[in-house]
DNA sequence: TTGTACGCGTTATCAC
DNA sequence: GTGATAACGCGTACAA
């Protein structure tokens, strides 16, 4: 066993074994011809001197690092971390490897974290938050990577974009609003703005528009359970107090329930139906049984990983840029029974 | 604006700035010497034609990729989703980046994982789960990686522990319990036998010894809600029931409290007081209101991040490879006030 | 300060 | 199947 400071290169291994530095290559390269005796020689000598491919050389060489970006924020929140894990599992599972970009308190934000993924020589980024400029977008292309956008509604040319189909969801809650009994409806956001929360909040009153209903709408801060508590001050202190609330985020619809429930003395769904939106884990915790929609995280990676995959096979067709995908609806104890 | 399919190369920035590739890369490389003059030109063509430093090449020549790697499991767990936050969050602020391996489903684990790292030329590997081999810790360390291993006790030489004073701990809420007027004490356990689960075990029925009284111990599942959920009927339909139960995990303590409320009518605290450990965001939610103990993120990942750092310049004093860190008690309403 | 030449570790191409 | 050789893009002595 080797004791130095440094890396084991090929050249190393060849001598060892007694081979050229192209038997190494080959062996370490799938699909090579290398016949069986020089195959063993050199696996054998790379165990003793514990030789591991250098991907950087790999990746200056070859077009391609095995690098994916995930560039968002939020990270910490439940959906965003399943999301992560999803796509790392997903990453890896084709061989390719992720590299997070936090982009939480980044002054450029996306713009700089797709940067830094060009500069990684990234196969390509996934971005879960911001929009980046469309200009960096030519950029990334130009560069060979290739770009997904998830939940995000922008208009450009180029990336893959999954997105969930909103108003497909909105609709199908209301209904289950309307046949639980509930007429006076109020819509929870926050204010973040972004295109799927706006995308629902859209939906929604659209629905409602439909059966001639109005909708009680409030907006206030961060995406998080804190806000969802303000949300439910400022719509259940209202003189005509909502029958059903549905919220932007299950983590807003567990701070309006607590609050609702604590501070309102409200029984859900008997006083208040609620919905939320993610299908995240405390909504199953038996405080809370949120009726809500669940994100389909794992075919939101897959989608998102053979799309950047089939980049690197040259004879596959292009996949459509497009994917809208149907959140479905999870039944459980936050709104009556029609 | 250049459109072609590969990324631009500092010679093609040379060539057109009107100088050698040599004064690109001095531009480029912070504190070498180049006058301003040429600086100019160098950064004029290099922004029209959209040049972005390859990190991967740079990483060959110098010793350092920039790149450390995050391994661990159960990465979409409220705790596990925060520390990697934390870690991506202070290795960007020293200009490094991360690249996470999940080892929920590897078969190797860690040590599949390490060799990723390896591969990838990485500066410096964070374990938060699982436990390297001995041979995969030497062959890191030999290959100029760093190691930080959080919250395992293994007794390697050589990385970075960085563990919590879960006897300190421990024993402070014994003493909270106690005050409480509780005497039929519990520890409800997860059968991952992780070394600081296992610490925090051992140190509660330790601290109780001292006050010789003897601890109802469970172990079950995951550490997770549900396994929570299920230590509650081990530990509630006892002949002797329990007054006061440590969780060893904040997830743990919500199932356990769900079920304890719900399935066996009880008061928090009164009928029964209740901890647990980490101060995940929903120990604070009001329905569960958890008295608790941080783990204090933060400077976990400030602690591994500056290890990390110091590696590169070699100018700095070796710091302790041993850190204990506090876990301080976050007070709610889940014991009584003695 | 600037340019030349070489090396970093790997793969691809080409003869053999 | 195997071995030289030329890239890949960059940092850096070294000489100018």
């Amino acid at each position: 066993m080797k004791l130095r400071n440094s890396s084991v290169s090929a050249r190393e291994v060849a001598a060892r074994a007694g081979v050229s530095r192209s038997a190494v290559s080959r062996t370490f390269t799938p699909g090579a011809s290398v016949s069986e005796e020089t195959r063993r020689k050199v696996l054998e000598a790379a165990e003793a001197l514990g030789y591991h491919v250098n991907q950087l050389a790999r990746g200056l060489t070859r077009q391609e690092s095995g690098i994916v970006c995930l560039i968002g924020s939020d990270l910490g929140t439940p959906y965003r971390a399943n999301l992560m894990k999803a796509l790392t599992q997903h990453l890896q599972n084709v061989g390719k490897v992720a590299m997070v970009i936090n982009t939480d308190r980044l002054d450029g934000s996306v713009d700089l974290a797709l940067r830094q993924a060009i500069r990684y020589r990234a196969d390509g980024s996934i971005i879960l938050s911001g929009m980046p400029d469309k200009s960096i977008t030519r950029l990334c292309l130009n560069n060979g990577q290739r770009l997904v956008l998830i939940n995000r509604d922008d208009e450009h040319d180029g990336p893959l974009h999954i997105n969930l189909d909103e108003a497909a969801a909105m609709g199908a809650v209301l209904m289950a609003f309307l046949r639980a009994g509930c007429r006076r409806l109020a819509f929870a956001n926050s204010a973040a703005g972004t295109p799927s929360l706006m995308a629902r909040e859209k939906g929604f009153i659209a629905a409602a528009a439909t059966m001639g209903l109005d909708v009680m709408t409030e907006r206030h801060g961060f995406t998080c359970y804190d806000s969802g508590r303000v949300l439910a001050h400022r719509l259940l202190t209202r003189k005509e107090r909502p029958d059903a609330v549905f919220c932007v985020t299950d983590l807003i619809a567990c701070g309006f329930m607590d609050a609702a429930r604590q501070e309102f003395g409200l029984r859900i769904p008997e006083d208040l139906c609620v919905a939320g939106f993610d299908d995240i884990e405390q909504a199953g915790w038996s405080s809370y049984g949120l009726t809500t929609f669940s994100q389909p995280i794992d075919d939101i990676a897959a989608r998102a990983v053979a799309w950047l995959d089939q980049g690197g096979r040259s004879d596959a067709q292009p996949l459509p840029s497009f994917i809208r995908l149907p959140a479905s609806m999870v039944w459980r104890q936050s709104i009556r029974k029609g």
